[in-house]
DNA sequence: CGCTGCTATCTTGCTTTGCAAGGTAGACGT
DNA sequence: ACGTCTACCTTGCAAAGCAAGATAGCAGCG
């Protein structure tokens, strides 16, 4: 399972990646990470960050009906959003680019298999 | 710059794979981290993440002297820190995959010339 | 009708962690 | 003596994930 610390910073900008081409309600995103491979991302996370991003401006909203169930609250991106979720894009490859040099720099992954094994330690 | 939020739960890693091959003392590892493409890191957080790992017992402390200063404080992995690292690669990579096919089921990544567009001056 | 369960939203309070700001101190040059 | 670089540490704040719980609509069952 993912840490939830190293979610930080990251949910954001993915959900505002599922809102990029459909709106879509709290409780849909929620499942919808999980499908993704977030593991398990609980309401109390999803709901405060949607408004969140809602008082910022980056996302709007608007109540309908659900066929079953109480009324859905669907949100979609703003310019503001859409800015963000491209500087989202920019920021995680950054990251991506220090961690994997750095792991390289260090004697890259440790391939999981027998590698180590056959040398016994270095 | 990568936003701080988005290297919560990754700094700690990525120390532990800084000191996967050789001994380093804190000063020495802030200033790798900006190297690799971290940005700065202040000694405000790498300090306060050592003595953390220590009292975990993921790393073990020795002090000796430097050729241009005050003593320097050593740091090695230990055999937890060493478990926790390959923990570690196994959630970035589980966090990566989950991003990657996030961002490939909502349209991929922007093509580079919008990126261009969007963040020109900066 | 009450009960259970699914859908759907929101809130409170806790915890972790990065970081700004500041403090201490050794070594060295001017 | 003073400034600067090296090198360590601490205090207190802010952001964000999350457990736990509250609220409520809708549907089926006994």
């Amino acid at each position: 399972m993912i840490p939830s610390q190293m979610l930080k910073g990251t949910l954001e900008g993915c959900v505002l990646a599922i809102l990029r081409q459909e709106e879509r309600y709290g409780y849909e995103i929620s499942q919808n990470l999980e499908c993704y491979g977030f593991g398990r991302i609980p309401e109390g996370t999803v709901y405060p960050l949607l408004l969140r991003l809602e008082k910022r401006g980056s996302i709007t909203a608007s109540f309908r009906a659900s066929p079953e169930g109480p009324q859905r609250k669907y949100y979609a991106l703003t310019d503001l959003g859409q800015k963000e979720l491209t500087e989202f894009f920019r920021n995680y490859r950054e990251l991506n680019r220090a961690v994997e040099q750095l792991i390289e720099m260090t004697g890259g992954y440790p391939h999981a298999q027998e590698d180590e094994a056959a040398f016994g330690g270095e």
